[in-house]
DNA sequence: GCAAAAGTGTTGCGGGTACACCCATGC
DNA sequence: GCATGGGTGTACCCGCAACACTTTTGC
């Protein structure tokens, strides 16, 4: 078989995880880059990825450098867009399949960071090399819009959670306060809350609930069920 | 610079237009495949496509490809998906960057079509090339998700339409009835509707109101005005 | 008891659906 | 007039936002 084209396939991942803010007593999104050591744009912060090797499939490959850079495992990871603008890399044809990801909030503050491994609150990122400030921004919607209608949430909590742990994150992602109350019925309602039974004993007032999410498919949030999800490679 | 990976790159497009169904008066969503001339999958019904060229952009190449095949020009083109599955293609990996595209329907009458090049309806297709099944199932999911939200409906008409003929295409599309007086009111009050206060004489019943789309963006359909779109590349 | 957060009840608004009804044209 | 689709009016239902209220804990 003839290969006739010759841009090189890059992989790269936006990563996501909630951070409390400094002075804010409110979590914020942040997200790990790291420094380029080579020319073009040698110094300038980039996402994390890599070329495509071979025999690698797409999402495998963002997982690794995921885990490469942060030393997390994500617990959300999606296809996010393909960008290929001819001039967006000097030089050379690039071709990126970019991806973005959420991690777990307790599990990022023991993340990797180094001299060439730092996290960046989202919304106050310096210039990035390449596309890649469009590419979190576009990320970021695709966030936001999701959390709206979808089941992501609890990717960034841990296997059970409170109500009120479930209702910070959206607040967080979404940048307003939600009502606790109609927050409760909206998810109670949706059939993918499954109480546990247990509670969260300690601070002084009620103890809330613990759930978990139903793992039992039907509730994917894309479409009606049956719906071809987007394609899980 | 080094290129460390040798995938193929490849851009390939699903193409859908309207046509009358035989024997039923429904309009039915249709689709142009090409007959693969070489091995792998000789023989075999595929998308339009091909490998990308060095200096263009990822967009224009679909839109080549689709012109190559149908002798058309999309009224609509976006960005599927990618699929890179290692195994996806016998002896080679390719990863192939996928577009979705809607033709205007009077305009695919006069589509080419030949040996190698023929139309399908949508859901009544034969056993395709590579995993170009799944492709299409996705696409269709991907067309009937956003006609429902968004407003692409109209790139199946020309400038100008009726509400009826609006209505007729979600019809179609979603292969269900919609009431014609609420669908009116739904599009009235969106405000991405402009009656050009001409009318479409020469039927047995009170002309309709020719309507055109208001293209000053704020209604992309794409999220809160001021939102990024899926990027135009 | 008091503070604080968990959890419940209730009301009203808005968008969508169903469906009855009037309007303008060709024949 | 009559048939046919264009176009309007209206009532109902349901999901959601707002917000008052009750419950259960720690101190």
């Amino acid at each position: 078989m003839t290969v006739v084209n010759h841009a090189a396939l890059a992989v790269s991942t936006v990563i996501f995880a909630l951070r409390p803010d400094d002075a804010s007593a409110l979590k914020t999104l942040w997200l790990p880059l790291v420094r380029r050591t080579r020319q073009p744009h040698e110094g300038q912060w980039a996402l994390p990825g890599g070329w495509l090797p071979d025999a690698e499939q797409l999402a495998d490959a963002a997982a690794r450098t995921l885990h490469e850079t942060t030393s997390l495992a994500p617990t959300y990871l999606e296809q996010l867009f393909t960008f290929g603008d001819v001039g967006r890399s000097p030089g050379h044809r690039v071709v990126s399949v970019v991806y973005w990801a959420l991690v777990q909030s307790d599990e990022a503050a023991r993340a990797a960071e180094g001299e060439n491994v730092r996290w960046f609150a989202a919304d106050q990122l310096p210039g990035l090399a390449f596309d890649h400030n469009k590419i979190v921004e576009y990320a970021l919607w695709r966030l936001r819009t999701k959390v709206e209608y979808s089941r992501i949430a609890h990717a960034f909590l841990g296997d059970t959670f409170t109500l009120t742990q479930l209702r910070e994150v959206h607040e967080a992602v979404l940048r307003r306060p939600l009502d606790p109350a109609n927050f409760r019925r909206t998810l109670e309602s949706s059939g993918t809350l499954v109480d546990t039974g247990r509670h969260v004993a300690g601070a002084r007032h009620r103890p809330a609930r613990l759930y978990r999410y139903d793992d039992s498919d039907a509730h994917s949030g894309h479409g009606p069920s049956g719906a071809p999800a987007p394609p899980h490679t």
